[in-house]
DNA sequence: ACTTTAAATAAGTATTTACTTATATAATAA
DNA sequence: TTATTATATAAGTAAATACTTATTTAAAGT
C-alpha cells in the first residue's frame, strides 16, 4: 500500500529535518534506540534543547518515545509515512556512529536491558 | 568523484527546501526552465516575494539564472555539489506538471527562444 | 521520608523567516 | 525620449524558531 506524498507535508518533514541538531538526531536514531541524557552529552546542549526538539521529531511521528526506568529512549518510527522518504535522506548522510563511540570510551553510553 | 556530504550543510539544504514555495518551485524547475513572472502567476505570491525565493535558492547554488531580453530564466544547477542528493528528494514528489499546464491553458506560459 | 537523577514543561528572549510596500534597475515598445 | 514591462533590492513587520532559566513531574537510591 502507498499512500500518495503530498509536497506541502513534505515541506514541513524537510524544515524539521533542516536543523543540524535534530538532522544529527535523527542519523544517529537510524543506528539504534538513544537515551535523552545521551543526547545531551554529544549535543552539548541543555536538556531542555534537546527534549524540545525530540518532543518535534515526536509530534511529528518520525521517532517514538519508550521508558525504561528513569531513562526515557528514543527510537525512529518505521511505522510513520514518512519514514521510507525519511530514510532514503538519512541514507546519504555521513555515518555519526563515532559520536556514540565517543560516549562510551567517557563510559557515558546507557547500556539499555 | 564523489565529495563527502557535510551533515551540517545537508541541514541547511533541507532548512532551504523545507518551504512549500520553494519546494514546489524545485519540482517545477526539475521538469524544466521556467520564468519569474509563471512562478508568480503560479504561486498568486507577489513578485518580490517570488525572486526572494529564487534568490535564496540561487545563493545556495541550487538554480541558477539566464536572462532572455526582459525575462529571467531560473532552472535547476545540475552541476552543484548538492544536486544529486536534491534529486533524489525531488524524485519523490509529485509531479507539479499540473500547475504550468494550468498556465498554458490560460495563455500565461512565457515559451522561452 | 528525603535526596538524587532524568526528563518534561513553562515562560521569556534574541534571531531568523516570510512576507509586505516602496523604490530602483534594466530591457523593450511607443 | 517616454512609457511599459519584468525583475531586483531595500526597508519594515508579524510570526516562527531555537535557545535560555526556572519549575514540575517522576522514578530510584539512601
Amino acid at each position: 500500500m502507498k499512500t500518495t506524498i503530498e509536497i506541502e507535508q513534505v515541506a514541513v518533514i524537510l524544515k524539521l529535518l533542516g536543523d543540524k541538531t535534530r538532522l544529527t538526531m535523527m542519523k544517529i536514531l537510524d543506528g539504534g534506540a538513544c537515551c535523552v541524557c545521551e543526547f545531551v552529552e554529544i549535543f552539548q546542549m541543555t536538556q531542555p534543547a534537546i527534549s524540545q526538539h525530540l518532543r518535534r521529531l515526536k509530534d511529528m511521528g518520525l521517532v517514538q518515545e519508550e521508558k525504561k526506568g528513569q531513562w526515557v529512549f528514543y527510537s525512529i518510527n518505521e511505522n510513520n509515512i514518512y519514514y521510507p522518504f525519511v530514510t532514503q535522506i538519512l541514507n546519504q548522510l555521513p555515518s555519526q556512529k563515532d559520536k556514540l563511540e565517543d560516549l562510551e570510551k567517557q563510559g557515558k553510553r546507557i547500556s539499555c536491558c
